[in-house]
DNA sequence: TACCATTGGTGTCGAATTTACACTAAGCTG
DNA sequence: CAGCTTAGTGTAAATTCGACACCAATGGTA
């Protein structure tokens, strides 16, 4: 059965991935990537990317690199999200999955960059497919865990391009949150978090006052509030 | 190298372990158990309780066997913490870890029910031993995800005995979060997340006035609150 | 060039929540 | 029965939260 070069060990070990629930804000709505499997099992259905850990890696590096090979983006946020490891969840053998979930600003993905172009794409969270292995469940966790993180934290930042305005933000958590906020409110709450700055200039998005256009004070830090 | 029954696969797989940071509270402390290694790597030094995953066990059963193979508690609450997966953390070979923290109540504990008496102990949280591997890393992490969740569930009441008192109650939280609460508050508090109800009976504890005796109307319920 | 449609930007007031704070009650001991 | 110790209780001030409405700036159109 097991063929060409062997690894052997005195105890059965099992298999260890990571997979990524990647979103974004897409068309105004929250979207993930997905890629479609091209062999068993579940060939044909769509499956949340990731991969095999290689042996000398580290756990985020996987996760980064599974992203990088089957879509291309770069300079993602990454979080270890759960780990998976019910002994069935994987038809071919024991496979323990490190789950993380990864946040990307609209302008940054490179809509292809990846090696199998068509089976790569983007679905929105309240219109997925049929998923292969225990990855719904997957995604709802990770859903769960980013919203309940906009309250007590500013991963939200990161769903946004490098500069923005107050209105694109307030979409952003309107978005994740599925409701209608105040926006005098919201703008009060945002600046009082003292992460953002203006950038000076003023952005021009139609036929109408432009907006103040904002950055973030530190691109890369996503802290705990309050 | 490998000898006897051998397990081989056609890439490298890890070994997976899981790790468990069972707290509780004794003498007014946050404390953890222990157990003293036996053999090499880091024979003689001190280390979280865990070992290795059976190739059919769920990771959550195989956190509760091996805390109850080394320690003979049985009920606690179990929650998965992080994975640890560092290349080099494990001189032997590849190990992930799959972490979890653990809470039991101080009555519950059979001091020493388990396999190898000795080895086993409780630490205070802030005068612990040298440790072995990355232990000393995930039970920092452990006691930051503890206390951060004192906030937003009922998670603490899971240190507590099944009847109890609200200044056995206070003190918890007290200890957990290092510094004093204000009686009259904590009470509000706590009774409004209506959790607890009294049994009805007194509590008499010194030479001063008897407490009234409460429990949790749901024992195993660990929910998110407000 | 005036008007209209559209989004950007700003402050106040009442409600609700949170915090600070002090005395009486009940039991035990000497 | 006096004194020590912990249990148990309410209120008022401060702060935070939530609701709410109008003017500003631009682009397009009449």
């Amino acid at each position: 059965m097991n063929s060409s070069p062997a690894f052997c060990y005195r105890y059965p070990h099992p298999a260890v991935s990571t997979d990524v629930v990647l979103f974004t804000i897409r068309e105004q709505r929250l979207q993930l990537l997905l890629v479609r499997r091209a062999n068993p099992p579940y060939a044909g259905m769509w499956a949340l990317p990731g991969g095999f850990l290689d042996i000398d890696e580290d756990l985020d590096a996987c996760a980064l690199r599974e992203l990088a090979e089957e879509t291309g983006v770069q300079g993602v946020y990454l979080e270890q999200l759960y780990t998976f490891g019910a002994p069935a969840r994987d038809p071919r053998e024991r496979v323990i999955s490190v789950t993380y979930y990864a946040l990307v600003a609209s302008d940054r993905l490179e809509p292809r960059a990846a090696s199998d172009a068509a089976a790569v794409a983007w679905f929105p969270f309240d219109a997925l497919p049929r998923l292969a292995f225990d990855h719904a469940e997957i995604i709802a966790l990770a859903q769960r865990r980013l919203v309940a993180k906009l309250d007590y934290s500013t991963v939200a930042f990161q769903l946004l391009p490098d500069t923005f305005t107050l209105s694109e933000l307030q979409r952003v958590y309107e978005i994740l949150r599925q409701e209608p906020l105040d926006k005098r409110n919201f703008r009060k709450y945002i600046l009082a978090l003292d992460r953002i700055e203006e950038t000076g200039a003023l952005r021009r998005n139609g036929k109408h006052r432009p907006a103040r256009e904002y950055r973030l004070k530190d691109r890369t830090r996503v802290d705990i509030i309050k």
